[in-house]
DNA sequence: CGCTTAAGTTAGACACAGTCTATATTTAGA
DNA sequence: TCTAAATATAGACTGTGTCTAACTTAAGCG
């Protein structure tokens, strides 16, 4: 048994999620493509090999999955909703222009900034949607221009 | 002319939009709505009154706006989009438990964070996303209980 | 083992959010 | 006033996600 079967098998076990056939196919595509898949993705990636699973159950296992916190569901504003496997957090960046979305390493906020702002809530976890423009997009023609879209190019961190 | 109309009309001459009747009806309601709306309902507060308004060009003017930093469409994992008047930037608290969208303070990350990890990208904006339990839901009965979903209460931040 | 029960799976109908198209209207500016 | 470009419109259409009701499987127990 690889390395990876065991590790899926573990987490589901620590999870309290039973092991099924399905939820194990989703778990491992996720794992092994750390791409921001949609559902239809992986609902078409699941189906091209063994165990088959509908529609209805490659929903309910993301969102199972992502209760259990084995897989997260990103924040984003396009229509289809994306997952990624849960392995190390990141951050993420939108380009604004080409619309790619990428994983920003990890890094924590500073605990004293915004204690005061939060007031008296749990915070369990957070994430930074940066917006901008990616390193592709920066300078459209190669040349010395400011950035297209509209025209107010500048870093504001 | 009231003093609301004469900023809106300010808003839309320095973005270069037409201030059309349809347009300002929706900047409208956002700005007196200091709600998270969805599309939907941004369609339906405009066709009670006046300037009646098509599906279509709800949404072709929440992106106009939206473009020319007037309103700003959240960062959430709903189904439907939500919507509010970009007046005051913030960030965003998602309760997971009663799935309450509740509006952070502004406050700025220090510059020197994340400038590593962002390597060559223009950040234009960026947000912060919380997650955990509101004030409502941090003690489930008034009592002295851990909040429920799985268990583990403790702030990361 | 062989039951029992709760969790999970299924196909496909369904609901909803958002987009598109082709045409008509309005605005800004000359 | 006239023209070109921007914007508005209705409603059909697409894609994403949910629901239902019947069926299957995993886990615990005697």
């Amino acid at each position: 048994m690889s390395n990876l079967s065991v590790e899926l098998e573990q987490a589901f076990q620590s999870a309290a999620l039973r092991p099924t056939a399905q939820r194990y196919a989703v778990l491992e595509f996720l794992a092994g493509h750390p791409v921001h898949a949609t559902a239809e993705e992986i609902f078409h990636a699941v189906n091209r090999s063994d165990p088959r699973a509908s529609r209805a159950t490659v929903y309910n296992n993301l969102r199972s999955l992502a209760k259990a916190g084995l897989v997260r569901e990103l924040v984003s504003e396009g229509k289809a909703a994306r997952f990624d496997a849960n392995l190390h957090p990141h951050h993420h960046f939108l380009c604004e222009n080409c619309g790619a979305v990428e994983d920003i390493p990890w890094f924590d906020l500073p605990s004293a900034v915004g204690r005061s702002a939060l007031g008296e809530r749990v915070v369990r976890r957070y994430e930074i949607l940066f917006r901008g423009h990616c390193d592709r997009c920066r300078r459209p023609d190669g040349g010395p221009g400011l950035v297209k879209p509209d025209g107010n190019e500048g870093a504001v961190i």
